[in-house]
DNA sequence: GCTCAGGTGGTTC
DNA sequence: GAACCACCTGAG
């Protein structure tokens, strides 16, 4: 077991950030998380419910974080996962003192953090998500592990699936995936399957290449555009420049931002800012 | 019935 | 290269 105290590590605040699809609250004060095939129960700890005073949620990220894992797997996974090495204060810290939208969002979302998550699991993940809501894209997830994964056991002898490894998705027919309602996303996943599985394009050799080539490689995949590829290279590469644009942030971008985001400023956490700005705008919307 | 949900790929001008 | 449009599905 693990606790962690960080001013800018909230689990509840990540699980709605929409970076994340196999993260679950399964009570008030418990969730569970699924990465690739590992899984791990974690708890949340609220400070004094006096301390806060405004009810904004901002409540959950002053407390404590119990990892339901040991010491070795916390050094040896867990903590470059959550990127708990890096200060993320450091980051907000940055932001233009006269930009209140933006200092607005980091304030909102200060426990939010990049995850380092892994790369097939994310190429197929942000395939479904198009044209997709996130209960339904989690929804998907859940039945392509059922389907394709590894049957597991958690330590409470709770039954649970691993991602299915690209191998046994390249197996699968068009026709069985369109079955499981995928719709038409189901001939991308073939295509991208077969191209992983046997070897087209290397996962392994992605981790290698900036974040310009890293992009267009990863866009070779049938079903893969700009925005899908954006959000591999945040969430599984952590090419912290990527700044995924989806049909939200492009409304904030011409609302707040008409002359452009001043990406310049932000070189190395752009990245951080695109999901300040998407979990403050989904929550406020 | 119609629209929309974290888009992509193909066609067209 | 910008502007369409089809594409599965389920919820409101």
């Amino acid at each position: 077991m693990v606790t962690i105290e960080n001013n800018c590590f909230s689990i509840p605040q990540i699980c709605e950030s929409g970076q994340c699809f196999r993260l679950d609250a399964v009570s008030e004060d418990t969730y569970e998380l699924l990465a690739g095939s590992r899984y791990l129960k974690i708890g949340i700890r609220q400070k004094d419910p006096a301390d806060e005073t405004d009810g904004s949620g901002k409540a959950d990220v002053h407390g404590e974080t119990i990892l339901y894992c040991t010491q070795e797997e916390y050094d040896s996974f867990w903590k470059e996962y959550f990127d708990l090495s890096v200060s993320y204060s450091d980051y907000i810290a940055r932001i233009d003192a006269d930009d209140d939208y933006l200092r607005s969002a980091a304030e909102f979302g200060r426990g939010i953090r990049i995850l380092r998550q892994d790369t097939w699991e994310m190429i197929i993940t942000f395939i479904l998500s198009q044209q997709n809501n996130i209960p339904r894209i989690k929804g998907l997830i859940r039945t392509l592990s059922e389907r394709y994964g590894r049957r597991r056991e958690t330590p409470d002898k709770r039954v649970y699936y691993t991602f299915p490894e690209a191998e046994a998705l390249s197996k699968a027919s068009e026709q069985e995936l369109r079955d499981l309602k995928l719709g038409y996303r189901s001939k991308y996943i073939c295509g991208t399957a077969q191209m992983v599985a046997d070897g087209r394009i290397s996962l392994e050799a992605l981790r290698s290449l900036d974040y310009a080539d890293a992009r267009a490689e990863l866009m070779r995949l049938p079903g893969i555009g700009g925005k899908v590829a954006d959000c591999i290279c945040l969430f599984a590469l952590h090419q912290m420049d990527a700044f995924p644009v989806d049909t939200h942030i492009k409304k904030v971008m011409e609302l707040h931002y008409p002359e452009g985001f001043p990406f310049e400023r932000y070189k190395g956490c752009a990245g951080v800012m695109q999901q300040y700005i998407f979990y403050y705008d989904l929550k406020y919307r």
